[in-house]
DNA sequence: CAGGTATATACTTTTAAAGGAATATATATT
DNA sequence: AATATATATTCCTTTAAAAGTATATACCTG
């Protein structure tokens, strides 16, 4: 890793929409539908920042059937872990992490597009 | 620490010029002088990006006769120290952080902006 | 293949911030 | 007071990216 790419992580790291998703998916994969639904986000909105992380190897997608699921990149990027756990330590004291979070918990994952 | 703010810390990081000079004041604090001579850039520019990690807690300065000492902040920023770790790894790797450092510690410090 | 659902892309407008040129401010020196 | 040095600020132009609307694509089901 290189200072230019260093940079890029944390431009990837830099807005709100995709901390959560982040966030999120360090819990475990998700697709598109579900991650919208927790944020309460638009569709574009939420596709357009997967997008963006995918494009910088930040996430990677999977499709199965109509759903696209994401999760956290396998190549390891140590920036990357160390800084998902800063945002784990975070989770119990934002309000906005610690909500996403518990709405993930309780969401219905007899779905289709939930990973088995 | 709350996730605007946390957006706020990788927003000061995701510059290079900025990681640059981090990875400089990490080692220890400096007058713009000394940043401008070490990244070869013109003095706006670094005074700029000084007043931006300034205006948001990453730095702070002191004056001394003519000069600006910049500094570390001393707010305890754990996500801040984090990522600065991250960057002394980095320094081995990557050419423009191992330069800097390596002009750093050639400069002359015997100037009377120089830290005693 | 027609229709529905999930997701992605293209186009546009708006906003944050980067960088340069010129100027202003603060301090020191004479 | 006049001048020099170091740094900051203002104004301007350009660029990246955020967000919205509309449309396209991929897959499934009948």
């Amino acid at each position: 890793m290189n200072s230019e790419e260093l940079c890029q992580v944390y431009r990837c790291l830099c807005d709100k929409t995709r901390l959560r998703i982040l966030n999120l998916l360090s819990d475990g994969a998700l697709c598109v539908c579900h991650l919208q639904e927790i944020l309460n986000e638009t569709q574009v909105k939420i596709s357009k920042h997967l997008a963006y992380l995918k494009a910088h190897d930040l996430v990677e997608s999977e499709r199965r059937a109509n759903w696209m699921i994401y999760q956290i990149s396998n190549k390891t990027n140590p920036i990357l872990e160390k800084n998902l756990k800063c945002l784990q330590d975070l989770v119990s004291e934002d309000p906005t992490f610690k909500n996403d979070i518990k709405r993930l918990h309780s969401m219905d994952t007899s779905a289709a597009c939930c990973p088995s």
